[in-house]
DNA sequence: CCCCACATGTAATCCGTTACATGATTAT
DNA sequence: ATAATCATGTAACGGATTACATGTGGGG
């Protein structure tokens, strides 16, 4: 039950139309928050519905028309109740790992590339964020409210620090690996 | 599409029966891919339907008794393939990110403590994690099976170690941050 | 005999993905 | 006029979660 949560706090930074809302999730919000344009959509339509947020009063009817919405006072409430609740954190869930697992068991046959290439997105990433931590973050730029979206953006590096060296060392041991494909200790097949 | 790949493998370990690979996936496979019993279930009936698994042959009609599963080449063959594919990989999402940046909008009351109960479930799998390291992977055990496993598992370690220091590091910030709760830029509420 | 644990399932619902449909605006 | 682009949606499907249902075997 995220994704609403998520969209309350954009329309709370700023008041937006469904696709302006999709563009956003592409950039700041989307770096741990992915959707779609068509989940956006669909949830823009719940919230109405449910009194969370309204269209802005601009008199345009349907398609193709441009309709931005702003968050009502009880969207406003249900945004705290839900941060302030609390949540188990969800277990790991990688389907990168479950290969490794499988690659030893079938064979690591063809792995070695797709490890490359995700050390090359992850690098892309760290990077990507390691420009926006110089720009919207020099030292010395410390609102509380700061110190929290730098926090977060914190997380973000860390993690892709983690997996940037994970898979340097992964590679690393593949390199020493004997290059034997199929375990098989299971010769029936 | 992960679980049936999952399910192979775990199958391949060992032939197992539902409520067997369900305990199964609340330990080693669990800790980067969960899945519940149902799940389970619905998948073992569409891995025999398409001929990848099949019932062990010890005659049991239905509902209360035991029936264990065994993979089949195909399923072996399909699972090689799946391992050797080329995949992206997914968008960070976490709702804990999610929701300090909702928190920094509507106010951080109340999430200090469930930060500290994140902290608290992270430090457990942690040393959960740290033992099964010094229990399965002793100095100077490096067969090429172990050589992966032991790198799937510091994957576990380091992930967890990260969410340990970056937990501290946040509730560091909070004991330093003025209590005030909403910063309420917005007075329309 | 009854209860409980073991074991296997079904049903309903929600969330996310993929593919497609439709209207409005702007540039050529 | 027409094509491209912006913008808002619909429909269908599949995976995951939650709640519930059913049957077996053993201990008290």
């Amino acid at each position: 039950m995220s994704l609403p949560h998520a969209i309350l706090t954009a329309l709370l930074e700023k008041p937006s139309s469904g696709l302006e809302l999709t563009r956003r999730f592409d950039r700041s919000i989307g770096y741990f928050w992915s959707a779609s344009h068509q989940q956006i959509y669909r949830e823009l339509g719940k919230l109405e519905a449910e009194g969370y947020i309204r269209a802005l009063p601009a008199e345009q009817p349907a398609r193709g028309q441009k309709k931005s919405y702003e968050v009502l006072p009880a969207g406003r409430a249900e945004l705290t109740r839900w941060t302030a609740a609390s949540q188990d954190p969800k277990p790991l869930r990688d389907p990168l790992l479950l290969r490794l697992r499988a690659a030893a068991v079938v064979g690591t046959a063809g792995i070695e590339a797709d490890l490359r290439h995700h050390l090359h997105l992850h690098r892309r990433q760290l990077a990507e964020y390691e420009e926006i931590q110089q720009r919207d973050f020099p030292p010395g730029s410390h609102t509380p409210q700061n110190r929290l979206q730098h926090l977060i953006l914190r997380a973000g590096i860390d993690l892709e620090t983690f997996w940037t060296r994970w898979l340097m060392d992964a590679l690393e041991e593949f390199e020493r690996l004997p290059a034997q494909d199929p375990p098989s200790r299971d010769s029936t097949v």
